[in-house]
RNA sequence: GCCAGUGUAGCUCAGUUGGCCAGAGCAGCUGAUUUGUAAUCAGCUGGUCGGGGGUUCGAAUCCCUCCACUGGCUCCA
């Protein structure tokens, strides 16, 4: 007999060899029918795999993250069944689980699959789910595994199976097919009931463009039809946020073929609502100790060879324009440091001087690759809150404080809760990619680190390999609406332009000393965020940063001076409004009215003209009765003031 | 850049066994209407069918090529 200790601490006798599921049926059915795989000792298992000794065990269901990325792992096991019943002789890469669904790599040969297919395989799918196959657990050895690969003629099996130890190979089995697989997977495939594939794309095998491109497919799947359909509806509803469509139905922003591709051109309103983002940050920006400066859109190649951004981007950049007669060479500026680094170089600087943070609102162009572009969010031109701080070694840690503190006041301010902090350090083996000394970039990942935990920061993730060549960062990511990452605010570390630059400060010693460089933009670039933003709210943006705040809507054109009226005095106020003096039927203004998403609307007739009033209606609420005007402006203020989220 | 797909009016979309002057709704303009909380009626304007080349008696439709966009991959100072 062996122990098995249960979640709550309980502890049950069973005989040696019983597997998980055994255990599950004797506590109830309901229960054996309901999960998917257990955690026996912290590691994800088989059901159906025998338990030898005294161990901790716990089911996972649907419900447990584990439970679901083992039923999305089998799930790619059976699209692969399905793929290779379709398009016999293709060989397979890998196909693991991801955050909403699976995906498989495959070597199609001379086989072409488009959308068509995908429908064929879904309904192969079901097929296959409905033979409810066992998902049979063989251990092999490497010889054998060779072997039977070697017989498939499959070289990316081969490959796998090379950087695995004998002895720890496993080969799944349902059905008629078989992987290379460490597991585990759900009992058998009746449980895969909803099935959808997403996408056909390409991608390279092992993830590198040198490499051969595989054929991935992407699919989620469900164990009922019902949790797919709502899955289906809500994938429908995130298209409306899209900022791509919302911004041309609002008019915000619009992009040309003729302008190029990757460079945005804002329109009236879209302009406007930038406008006053951009005050925000500035006023914020002012109170915390920063200084405005203004850096030209050019800049002399010399500037990016000191940097050291000629060397590592130089080839990938739009290339040097030249002046006609001399040639000499001029970049696009490509980020704002440099530049900044020249700032603080043109006068003396003493430690009493420090922090200095120098702040600009700069507008940097660079070559994305055209496959990256991506509405506002990939662009090739674009304007990032950006500021540098030079600092004392000592004072980094709290500088970086005082940054993430202005990083949390723009996301309060703009209702995003859903964020993740993540700490970007050095690869952990290669660490040819960065410039710099190890002692300067341990300092510098310490002081983040240290930085974070203070400020007790949440949802935190570190992410080694993803830091700047010239320094570790954090960045604060935020999901759009179908839940892709974006990165918006950055807050990066840099010992390494300091040097190159030769910044120094004279200190209390009298002697001369190096300044840190701190990067920092909360908001990223003006053109992503407020793509985030458009998806966030979709389109219904707070009263302090909506382009127009009000529609007056007369009844009828008896109406319009008394309307002429209004719309004076909410000017008077800097209240954003505009009167709809077509001769159109109320309901007719209402509606075009509501579908712009104008937050107020003051409907004038004859009531409102003899009671000296107004009516006002919310956009997406409705009537909410006759105010005075007055009153109806304080609100408006009040609602600005306090950033109001509805 | 790579793989796959898409490209018809300002917007959303019809239109292929290749064949009459390429259609609709919305938007816009003109006129009528003077309206009470999500679409008044009528008329009109508007398109090099993404660009270029080719096949054909004839191309939005078939082929080639370039461009842009979409979903991924790679990349992201």
């Amino acid at each position: 007999m062996m122990n098995i200790t249960f979640p709550d601490g309980a502890v049950r006798q069973y005989e040696q060899g019983s597997s998980a599921m055994d255990i599950a049926k004797s506590i109830s059915e309901g229960l054996a029918r309901r999960i998917l795989a257990a955690e026996v000792n912290g590691e994800i298992w088989d059901l159906s795999r025998p338990i030898n000794n005294d161990a901790s065990i716990k089911f996972l269901t649907w419900e447990d993250a584990n439970g679901k990325s083992t039923f999305w792992h089998s799930s790619a096991h059976l699209m692969a069944e399905a793929v290779e019943d379709t398009f016999p002789g293709v060989k397979f890469w890998v196909g693991p689980p991801v955050e909403k669904g699976f995906y498989y790599d495959i070597d199609l040969g001379d086989n072409v699959i488009t959308e068509t297919d995908l429908e064929k395989l879904e309904k192969k799918m079901a097929q296959l789910s409905k033979q409810n196959n066992p998902f049979v657990r063989k251990e092999i050895s490497k010889a054998d595994a060779i072997e039977y690969f070697e017989e498939k003629g499959d070289e990316y099996k081969l490959d796998l199976l090379s950087n695995l130890q004998d002895g720890n190979i496993t080969f799944y089995t349902q059905g008629n097919f078989t992987d290379l697989c460490r597991g585990p997977h759900i009992p058998s495939t009746g449980l895969i009931k909803g099935i959808k594939l997403t996408s056909i794309a390409g991608a390279y095998w092992k993830g590198d463009e040198k490499n051969k491109m595989l054929t991935r497919i992407y699919g989620v799947t469900f164990p009922n039809q019902k949790e797919l359909d709502e899955y289906l509806v809500f994938l429908e509803e995130a298209k409306k946020r899209d900022h791509r469509k919302i911004g041309k139905e609002l008019e915000l922003f619009t992009f040309s073929e003729k302008v190029g591709q990757g460079l945005p051109l804002w329109l009236p309103k879209g302009a406007m609502l930038r406008g006053r983002l951009q005050d925000f940050m500035q006023k914020a920006q002012l109170e915390a100790g920063y200084l405005p400066v203004v850096t030209p859109h050019i800049a002399s190649k010399n500037l990016y060879v000191t940097s050291g951004h000629y060397e590592k981007y130089g080839a990938d950049s739009f290339q040097p324009i030249k002046t006609p007669v001399e040639g000499e060479e001029f970049f696009l500026k490509p980020m704002n440091c440099p530049h900044h680094c020249e700032i603080y170089k043109a006068v003396p600087r003493s430690y009493k001087d420090l922090p200095l943070r120098l702040a600009e609102f700069g507008t940097v162009y660079r070559y994305e690759q055209s496959g990256e572009l991506h509405g506002l969010t990939r662009v090739r031109g674009f304007t990032q809150d950006d500021a540098h701080l030079f600092v004392m070694a000592e004072q980094v840690k709290d500088e970086f404080k005082k940054v993430i503190d202005l990083v949390l006041h723009v996301f309060s301010s703009l209702g995003f809760k859903d964020y993740t902090a993540q700490i970007s350090l050095r690869d952990q083996e290669d660490r040819t990619k960065y410039i710099g000394s190890d002692e300067n970039w341990d300092l510098a990942e310490k002081s983040i680190m240290e930085a974070v935990n203070e400020k007790g920061l949440e949802n935190v993730v570190i992410e080694y390999g993803e830091a700047a060549f010239y320094g570790p960062k954090l960045d604060f990511m935020v999901r759009d609406a179908i839940g892709r990452k974006w990165q918006l605010g950055t807050i990066q570390v840099d010992y390494n332009l300091p040097e190159r630059f030769d910044l120094t400060y004279i200190g209390e010693d009298n002697a001369k000393h190096r300044p840190v460089m701190i990067h920092r933009a909360p908001f990223g670039s003006l053109e992503r965020f407020v793509a985030v933003l458009i998806e966030h709210c979709a389109g219904k943006f707070p009263m302090w940063l909506v382009p127009v705040q009000v529609k007056i809507l007369p009844i009828s054109d008896k109406f319009l001076s008394y309307a002429e009226n209004v719309l004076s005095q909410l000017k008077n106020n800097d209240i954003r409004a505009e009167i709809d003096d077509r001769s159109e039927k109320i309901g007719k203004k209402i509606r075009d009215t509501e579908l712009t998403k104008i937050p107020i609307m003051l409907i004038i007739g004859e009531k409102e003209v003899n009671d000296e009033k107004v009516s006002v209606r919310r956009q997406g609420i409705g009537d909410e009765g006759s105010k005075t005007l007055a009153e109806v402006i304080e609100n408006i203020k009040e609602e600005v003031r306090n950033k109001t989220q509805i």
